[in-house]
DNA sequence: ACCGAGTTGTGAAATACATTACAGAGTGAT
DNA sequence: ATCACTCTGTAATGTATTTCACAACTCGGT
């Protein structure tokens, strides 16, 4: 029926468990896709399931009253989200939505917990992630405060190289076509501020913009200007390249 | 020797293991003290442990190179910290000092994998505890980005009500002595504005100064005017035993 | 009781950033 | 190609917040 199948035995988290295992959970997940503009689940949802995303891309965000959205993480195939809610039946705190077509499987709370009981490098590997978002996490908002505009959006720009970045002649592409809107939203700023910034560093020689995307030059000059170390670059043999690099955002 | 073994037997974690266990833990693990002004760990420390506050108060704080304190978070009695570093074996990413003069026990890195391994709901508690902090951050994070100065203070007495909040007659008791600069260096703002903020919202009526306390009146008012739910205050019974009954630290 | 260090209060000047407004460029659909 | 759209660039104005500077207060310790 459904082929998803090959998403579970190659997620980290199920890997090494026996294909009867694999086959129990594909029995009591299932599979839904959806399109742009869609939503996968929003604040008032129950918090009943952990999700896998099998192919897209998805966006999760947080709507303050007057409207604007906070970024919060950009999901790749082959990453799970949804994963704050599996021990309280809660509900959800932010928008889940497709940036492109995108299916997902959907993994019930009280199997991930069975799983967690019985086998424990589920659990080390749940506690893990939570650990590794956690860091992040705590990073973002270490950036964040007391620092300026300009600043936040280098941070920011470094730490997309870290997951999108790819090796080029003159620098580091940043693979991933985001709008200056999306950008500021993930800084706490205006897209202006954004345009602006962006056209400094320009002027500064420190990246270059072409056609909606952007390339580095000089990565350590910027991470030495906001103080952290420059950021390990995806050294382009692995990671969740689902289908061919880039696919732009049909917009 | 030590008998902060009490601490370990009522530490969410490790309650219901045998005693034995809680045994082998003590024997693995090392108590010590600090006073005000020391440092527990700093950012180019190794963090091969995890640390219980046993007594006292920490707090958890980041540098930026202009000498700019974040506070991460501030840790009372029966409480875990250093808790990110368990897997790999990195360095601290914050400075913990503690407030008051405290103890804690460390808990060797390799002793919480081993006891994670054998005791699912040892790494059952540890996953819990990462996802708490962790949706902790991330609503701390939301509730900082796009919000003015003000909205920021409202939402962190809020948040601080919940931890340390005593009904009183006229309202809720934040019973935490916190200084301008304090409060400043949790919401990313400065000293001055703090003070004049926190004057403002005197004025209106919501809350009030009194020796370096605040009693915060009209919480809903306060909830509402920055659109979150009323907080849960701690009801009396109970306080911010993320262990239990640990009021009297009458070490 | 006194001292000194760490707080709090307040105001003027400087500034970074948001807001508003609009024009031009890019892109997908027909 | 053309249209409708969303994106990008830029500039003028307004405002929230930081910075600086200084006086008054609190409080723990000797």
């Amino acid at each position: 029926m459904n082929d998803y199948i090959w998403y579970l035995k190659n997620c980290d988290l199920f890997e090494r468990l026996a294909p009867d295992q694999i086959q129990k959970i594909e029995s009591r997940s299932r599979s839904r896709k959806f399109n742009r503009g869609d939503l996968i689940y929003l604040p008032s949802d129950q918090s009943n399931s952990m999700l896998l995303l099998t192919s897209g891309r998805v966006k999760i965000y947080h709507l303050t009253s007057d409207g604007k959205q906070t970024l919060m993480a950009i999901i790749e195939p082959g990453e799970l989200f949804g994963e704050l809610g599996i021990f309280e039946e809660g509900r959800r705190e932010e928008f889940a939505e497709p940036m492109i077509a995108s299916s997902v499987v959907l993994i019930p709370n009280d199997l991930v917990q069975e799983l967690m009981e019985s086998f424990p490098q589920v659990t080390m590997g749940v506690t893990r992630l939570m650990g590794l978002r956690r860091k992040r996490v705590e990073r973002r908002l270490k950036s964040l405060l007391f620092r300026s505009n300009r600043d936040r959006l280098v941070y920011l720009l470094l730490e997309l190289s870290e997951k999108y970045g790819k090796p080029v002649q003159d620098g580091v592409l940043i693979s991933l076509k985001l709008s200056h809107q999306e950008l500021a939203s993930l800084i706490g700023s205006t897209r202006e501020t954004v345009t602006v910034v962006l056209g400094e560093l320009q002027q500064e020689g420190l990246l270059v913009i072409q056609r909606r995307q952007v390339v580095l030059r000089r990565v350590e000059t910027l991470a030495s200007s906001i103080d952290v170390p420059t950021p390990k670059m995806p050294t382009g043999n692995q990671l969740h390249q689902s289908s061919q690099g880039n696919s732009g955002q049909s917009r």
